[in-house]
DNA sequence: GTCGACATGTAAATTGTTACATGATTTA
DNA sequence: TAAATCATGTAACAATTTACATGTCGAC
């Protein structure tokens, strides 16, 4: 029997979480950073901003606290909140986050700065090395093996895959430089 | 007054009409397709996959046939479906879908073959190159006014994100290339 | 003769979209 | 003072996830 709070928890959930980690924001604030900051394509319309919030206070996770000089509220994650952020970003990577979820582990990068230390930081990079390769790997073999009959776009298309993910790879080889010698 | 068929088809939707137009495939042919080839990000959980194939169906888009040599029946798209499709692959590229829909983009590209004419696919993908380039203009505006006090972390994602949308306007260019002499 | 793949679905709960509604505050 | 932006929400609807349910067929 499992007593923990396992309500589950969407990656928006986490976007918000993180954001406001970074800087406390207002509801309103939320939703203008998701739809003008590139980062994670998550919509900041009102119907998903709104009762995410909800759900988030609900679980404990954040609060709403006078915040700064202006006496104007904003959310900030409680301890709770911290802890669980720190648990997504610490999440181990697999094979099928790289292929169908890049965008979520740029995110947790993103998120990374004053949560993880350093070492958890390189891990991570390390750990996203190794399966981009394998990915790539896997990638290139069924290139080469359907090679001729594949439709001129598809095999464009595809190729373009492969190259996506070779701009990964090197940008996660700097990344882990840069990481290093901070 | 608007009488024509305005019922919203999803993105999904024109991912199982752009893989049955390639090659007729049964429901559970789909739901392996998205599972494996990583052409698109959706989900081919059959609570996703024939709640839509129901939709296709009644929309008149598509329709069981049997087809080949053995008996089994499987999905082809009918005549409006093929225009449908058309419709959808010709549709003005915008701003917002390079930042946002890039994903949906390359599935369009993927599905053009044989449905789309020389002039129209070159079109395309000259569109695409202009807001890919206006795009990234953009964000290199957005990267030299942050500079300083964006941390590290953040900084770097960013980046990532350029690189990226750099690595796509290259491929546009060799696509572009490709296809005008085909 | 059992295991895994083929094959098709449903139900509940969750989530997100679109559109509406309201009001305060700032700026031109 | 009118328009734009700040600010917070709700309601109806559409879509997806997760989990369950069932049955066939071929391979080992």
């Amino acid at each position: 029997m499992d007593f923990s709070i396992t309500k589950k928890t969407t990656s928006l959930d986490y976007a918000i979480l993180g954001l406001i980690h970074q800087e406390p924001q207002s509801g309103y604030g939320i939703r203008k950073a998701f739809e003008t900051t590139a980062l994670g394509n998550y919509s900041g319309s009102p119907g998903a901003i709104y009762p995410a919030l909800k759900r988030l206070q609900k679980l404990g996770l954040i609060i709403k606290s006078t915040y700064g000089a202006n006496n104007k509220s904003k959310f900030v994650p409680t301890e709770a909140g911290r802890s669980a952020l720190r648990k997504w970003l610490l999440q181990p990577l697999e094979i099928n986050d790289v292929a169908k979820n890049l965008d979520e582990l740029l995110l947790r990068f993103a998120f990374m700065d004053n949560l993880l230390n350093k070492e958890e930081k390189l891990s991570f990079l390390l750990s996203l090395q190794e399966l981009l390769k394998a990915y790539i790997t896997e990638l290139k073999e069924y290139h080469k093996n359907t090679e001729g009959h594949l439709p001129v776009h598809g095999r464009l298309a595809f190729e373009y895959g492969i190259a996506s993910y070779q701009t990964t790879l090197r940008w996660s080889i700097k990344a882990l430089q840069t990481i290093k010698k901070s």
